[in-house]
DNA sequence: TCGCGTCGTCGAAGCGCTTCGACGGACCAC
DNA sequence: GTGGTCCGTCGAAGCGCTTCGACGACGCGA
C-alpha cells in the first residue's frame, strides 16, 4: 500500500494550492468550477481520502460519534444491536463515525474521549433514572443525547420510546378483542425496584385505559416462577380473558402455563407482548406485539445529536409512539 | 469545558520539555524517576488526556481498530452483540478503541478508513466463502482478523467457532443420553445454498460420529413449515430418539412440533440447539446448547489483531472448541 | 589529566490538514 | 478614467503530538 495520498499531491495533480482543495472539498469558499472539477477529478484518480488525525487537530471535528451501551443485562441483546446498527446507518448519512463504548468505561471513559478530543458528540444509552455519567456529562459539556430519561433531565436531550403510550396500545388491543378483565405481566420486582422509569411507565398507560377491568403484576424472570406467577394470577382473576406480557424472557414460558391451564391463545384468551418481536414469532401462538423501535429511536438520536453540533434547537424530550404489529 | 489541556501544559507544570512528557507516557526513552514522577503527577492533577488526532497524525498510529459487522441478517442478533462488546472490552485492555461500521458500507468503507488512517487494524465479522471485501482486505493491507473463513484463506488471520466438533458434541450428547436413531435438524436450504460454510461443518460433525444412526435434514424457518418439515422426520423415521435443532427461529416451534407428536423432550426424546442461550432457555423444558462463544471469539479476534499490530506472529487459522451447556 | 561513552533532557522539525489574511484581476458605478 | 467591490486563489501559520539529533553532565579507563 503507497504511503497515502496526500492533499498536497491532490493540489500538485490539479495544479492549485492545497488550500484550494481543502476549500472545494468543504465548500466552505467559492471555487470556480473549472478548478473545482479539476481538483475532483484529481481527488477521485489518486482515490484521496482526508487523514482523520490531521483533519482533526485542523478542524477541531473528529466526525466520529460515541456511542455507550450498557453490556451487563440490562437492555435486551437484539434492541441494542438494532440500535447500534441504526445508529451507525444514520450517522454514515452525515458522515460521520461512530465509536463504540461501553458502560463499564463509566464516567472516565466519558472524561478520556472527550478530552482526548476522538469524538465530536455522544449518545448515551439506557440511561437510568439516577445515573453517574449524566452529572460527568453535564460537566465536561460534551455535546450529547440520552436514550432514557434521568432522574434530573433539564437541559439534556432524551428520547425515547413512549411507554405510557406503550402501555394504553396493549390495553386498547386486548379492549379491541373483546376483552374485559385484563392484567399486565411487567417485569421483576428488582426491575422496578432498580430503574424506575419504563416498567412503571407501561403500568400507568397499561392501568389508565377506561373500560376493561385491569391489574398489574409483577413477574419473575425463571421459567418455574413464571409458570407460578401465571397459575396465581389465573387463580386470583378466573374472569381474565387477557394478558399484556411485559417481560421477555417469561413469554415462553407463559404460553406454556396458559396452555397447562386449559387456555386457548387467539381463541378464549388473548396476550400481547410488549417487547423485540423475536420474542413474539417464536412461540406457538405467534403473538401481537410492541417492540421497542431501536432503529427510530437510533435515527432520531443520531439526527439530534448532529442538529447540536451543528448548533440548531432540538427538543429537550422526543418521546417515539409505539407501534403494535398484530401477527 | 476548558479549551483542552495540552502536552505543553503539563510539560510547563512538570518544567520539563514537552518532549519529555511524551517520552515519559510512551516509555520510549529512559527518564529519571524523579522528573518521571512530576510530569505524572502533573498529568494527574490537569487531567491530561493526549489530543487522539494530533497522536496518530505524529505517531501514524491511531488507537483505534474497526469492527465490521454484518447488518442484514446473517448472524443472530444477540450473538453480534456478544461479539461487539467482548470486542470492546478486549480492545481497551489495549488501550485501543473500537470503530463501528457495517457491512453495508462494503469495500469502498474498507477503502475510507483505510486512506484516511483512522483505523489501525480492522475486524470483518460473518466473512462469507465468496466475500468481496476480502480482496480489498488484501490489496490495502490493513492489518486484520476475520472471523469466519473465505474460500481463500491464505495469507489471512481467521478466527471461528470450530463447528465440525460442534456438530460432533451434539451427536456425542445424544449418544450419550442412549440415543440410537438422531437427526440434525439444520438450516434452511437458503442457508447451505448461500454461505456454505459452517452449516456444511456441522453437518459434516454430526454425521462423523460413529454409534448412532444419524441423518440431516434442511429446515425452513416459518413456524408452519418446521411443524410440517418435524412430522415429516417423524414419520420417516419412527424409532428416532434424539435430534439437534441448528436453527434458532426454528426451535420454539420444533419443542411444540414434538410435544404434538406425543414425544416428551427430556424423557423419551432428546433435543439439543446449536444456538445462544437464550433460544434454548426460553423454550420449554430447556435445552442443553452449543452456542457460539462470541466472546471468546472477540477476544481472540482482537489479540490476534494486536500482535499483528505489533509485528508479532499469529497463526492463520484459529479454531475455538464448541462447549455444550446442560440444563 | 584527557577523551569517550552513557544517561537524561531539550529543541526543532515535521505529520496533513484547515483557516485566516492577502492579493491580483475583473467588474461595476460614477 | 478612477476607486471600490467582489471573486477566486494562494501562502503561511498553526492545531498538539512524536521523534530525531544534539548537547551538557557525569563517570570511567587510560
Amino acid at each position: 500500500m503507497a504511503r497515502g495520498v496526500t492533499i498536497a499531491d491532490v493540489a500538485a495533480r490539479a495544479e492549485v494550492a492545497a488550500s484550494t482543495v481543502s476549500y472545494v472539498l468543504s465548500g466552505k469558499r467559492s471555487i470556480s468550477p473549472e478548478t473545482a472539477g479539476r481538483v475532483m477529478r484529481a481527488v477521485a484518480e489518486l482515490g484521496y481520502h482526508p487523514h482523520a488525525g490531521a483533519r482533526s487537530l485542523a478542524s477541531r471535528r473528529a466526525g466520529v460519534l460515541a456511542m455507550m451501551l450498557p453490556l451487563r443485562d440490562g437492555m435486551h441483546l437484539p434492541v441494542l444491536m438494532q440500535f447500534a446498527s441504526g445508529a451507525v446507518t444514520e450517522a454514515r448519512r452525515h458522515d460521520q463515525d461512530v465509536l463504540l463504548m461501553t458502560a463499564d468505561e463509566g464516567p472516565a471513559g466519558l472524561a478520556r474521549v472527550a478530552a482526548s478530543a476522538m469524538v465530536d458528540g455522544l449518545i448515551l444509552m439506557d440511561v437510568e433514572l439516577r445515573d453517574p455519567r449524566v452529572e460527568t456529562l453535564r460537566r465536561l459539556g460534551l455535546p450529547s443525547v440520552l436514550i432514557g430519561f434521568p432522574a434530573e433531565a433539564d437541559g439534556l436531550t432524551c428520547v425515547d420510546l413512549d411507554f405510557t403510550a406503550a402501555g394504553r396500545v396493549c390495553a386498547d388491543y386486548l379492549a379491541g378483542r373483546g376483552c374485559e378483565d385484563i392484567a399486565l405481566l411487567g417485569a421483576s420486582e428488582a426491575v422496578y425496584a432498580r430503574r424506575t422509569g419504563f416498567a412503571e411507565r407501561v403500568r400507568d398507560g397499561f392501568l389508565s385505559r377506561p373500560g376493561p377491568r385491569a391489574e398489574a403484576w409483577p413477574c419473575p424472570d425463571e421459567p418455574v416462577a413464571v409458570q407460578r406467577t401465571v397459575k396465581e394470577l389465573l387463580a386470583a382473576r378466573p374472569g381474565l380473558t387477557g394478558m399484556a406480557v411485559h417481560n421477555e424472557p417469561a413469554v415462553g414460558h407463559v404460553m406454556h402455563a396458559l396452555a397447562d391451564a386449559g387456555k386457548h391463545v387467539g381463541e378464549d384468551f388473548h396476550v400481547v407482548v410488549i417487547g423485540p418481536d423475536e420474542v413474539a414469532e417464536r412461540v406457538h401462538p405467534q403473538l401481537p406485539s410492541v417492540p421497542v423501535p431501536a432503529e427510530i429511536l437510533a435515527e432520531t438520536a443520531v439526527r439530534h445529536l448532529m442538529r447540536k453540533l451543528d448548533g440548531l434547537p432540538v427538543p429537550d424530550a422526543t418521546l417515539v409512539e409505539p407501534q403494535l404489529t398484530v401477527r
